[in-house]
DNA sequence: CAAAATTAAATTGCGCGCAAATTAATTTTG
DNA sequence: CAAAATTAATTTGCGCGCAATTTAATTTTG
């Protein structure tokens, strides 16, 4: 029906398909990572931006606004909003730092402490759901870290 | 100074860093991706879910909204708005399927087929910021998308 | 020490992303 | 064939995510 050469349209017509762009596997991924937490968070009324902040408590709590945003990635124009809804679903407290009162510390509540029981329990399921060995999580984790810092390195700007 | 048995808070605390989530490596790199595109989709006025729609629609154009979501994982209450704005922005067009007036076809225009010549250069910068080899690229690409397919098979819900 | 510069949060505005409700067209069925 | 069910797209509302601006506190410096 089609000669060999008419496959594409251009030479290297196929190297933009969907299918090829590791951008699109990466954004698919985050969106089904999304979906499978979203009922199991829902219970606790979390978003997953906020199970994130809570992971980051969990680890070290009594962090400023701007040590979370390193630790996530994200700045305060997305974290003060968030924060506050935290605080109004009772999983943390905020207050101004007395020694300089430019910082907020972010503090778990009793409430936000023993969500993290919970969270034992969504790990197991959410393994579960990848279908993957710890193994396999182990080198696509590393893999994508290595990604993501070769990534935010660039200085390629526009 | 600590014990042993005093490493961690509780035996499997270390099993909650953010370090060592997968779906914190996803979430990340998807960011990484985004800020990387920000600068080069700039010149053109677009977003980086805008230029998805592109791709999509030079790989196939006159696709309806619905098989843009497909494509995409989106849904109609994401496309419609999205769509909005790129026909505005005089990259595409819309109109009505004579013969099913439900649906929407989505064309591109002049000026949405003439980017494409500009959207190899930008996969070559992709490509290049990401510092992996197509081999490595395409590896990591297949290893998202069995992820992805697993997470979106599993009937779990709540 | 006071003015200028820097820093941390908060705020504003805009574009996703998704759930839920709405509107309009088509298909099913009784 | 008409009523009911289904389907496609739009709209509404809310929570990110980020750029840009604002506010307030601290640090630098002249």
């Amino acid at each position: 029906m089609t000669t060999k050469a008419a496959k594409f349209d251009t030479p290297t017509d196929e190297a933009l398909a969907l299918g090829r762009q590791l951008c699109f596997a990466v954004y698919s991924a985050a969106h089904a990572f999304n979906r499978t937490y979203k009922p199991m968070l829902d219970r606790f009324g979390l978003t997953y931006p906020q199970y994130l902040v809570l992971l980051a408590l969990w680890q070290q709590d009594g962090m400023t606004v701007k040590r979370i945003g390193e630790e996530l990635g994200l700045d305060s124009g997305t974290l003060s909003p968030l924060l506050k809804r935290l605080e109004a679903a009772g999983y943390i407290g905020r207050m101004r730092d007395p020694a300089d009162e430019r910082q907020v510390i972010v503090s778990l509540t009793e409430s936000g402490r023993r969500l993290k029981t919970e969270a034992f329990t969504i790990l197991a399921q959410i393994g579960k759901a990848t279908g993957c060995s710890l193994e396999e999580i182990g080198e696509l984790r590393d893999a994508l870290q290595r990604l993501t810092r070769r990534l935010a390195d660039n200085p390629q700007g526009d």
